[in-house]
DNA sequence: CCTACCAATGGTGAATTGCAACTGGTTGCA
DNA sequence: TGCAACCAGTTGCAATTCACCATTGGTAGG
């Protein structure tokens, strides 16, 4: 693997610079899918099982994620984000506001979108450290409201909300 | 043009999400590279000219880049950031700090994104008022030093420190 | 008039992608 | 014990995209 330059931002591209890479990532993240069977299949996008293979691959060894044996089950594996990918919050907030901003998105997937944007460095950063918590077992503070939470019931309102738009 | 997803991030992903793209924006946002030779030959990663080509035209398509005659010049064409594209200076300072963290980025080409990272919101305004001046000629308020100069003086105090390394 | 330069094209082989069928092994349940 | 469902991947193949290199018609300057 042979890089093109040393700049930040064409190797932040030589990692995350294709279409997949990162919404695995973001799936991992957001949506809580740590297991190969629920990648592939709850993603909105479609994602082919050989392509998720390779992604998962090729971020194992460069350190984005882990890939641990699942006690629960002799046959499935769990993937965890390791410290790099648990800092790219920050990354993907901006990333989706942009998004959410100037390009077509449906209402209800950015609604997390929005509210990444509006809780800025502070929630991101106790985000992160539930991701943390989550993938590599380091515990936070106590007695703080778990952000994942909140974009979770976000979601959720906001699908019930347009299930039932009688006023 | 069919879309994966609504996902905002998703959405981001299917317009940038591949090597060449944002590299190319890189180029015309901190390089100020206007011109397609000018992009073609200062590029650091060594871009192909079809490639380069096709992504101008992709961008111009999709809103994120415009082209112009250049006056000066029959033959030449002016490539100037649209407004969606400019407000990718936080995306990008946050994907410059992430690189220049986990990635072996070098020094000299690090120094614009740390300058970048450290600056803050307040700096990428500033930053993106410049460019609204530079490429759409929206005159920016009068008597504030140049965001762009600063981080040009950075590199090249960077680069005349590495050349003069005695102590 | 001649050379260099301009933004792009065209040809080619290689690499990547997307899709579907399939693998050997494991699990839960009857 | 038998068996279907499930597990994380593999494999084969066609289509697309990529990277490299040579070349285009038109323009500028001397």
């Amino acid at each position: 693997m042979e890089q093109r330059s040393g700049c930040p931002i064409n190797l932040s591209l030589e990692v995350f610079g294709d279409k997949w890479s990162l919404i695995v990532i973001r799936d991992m993240m957001f949506g809580n899918r740590r297991h190969f069977n629920v990648l592939l299949a709850n993603s909105n996008e479609g994602i082919a099982s050989n392509i998720l293979v390779s992604r998962l691959q090729r971020l194992v060894e460069l350190g984005m994620i882990t890939r641990t044996p699942d006690p629960s089950h002799k046959q499935k594996v769990l993937y965890s984000l390791a410290e790099p990918a648990i800092q790219l919050v920050p990354v993907l907030a901006h990333l989706g506001a942009w998004g959410r901003r100037h390009l077509p998105a449906s209402r209800e997937l950015s609604v997390r979108a929005e509210l990444l944007e509006r809780g800025g460095p502070a929630f991101w950063d106790r985000f992160m450290d539930e991701l943390r918590e989550q993938h590599l077992g380091i515990p936070r503070p106590e007695g703080i409201r778990s952000a994942f939470d909140e974009l979770h019931e976000a979601y959720q309102t906001e699908l019930a909300r347009m299930n039932e738009p009688s006023a």
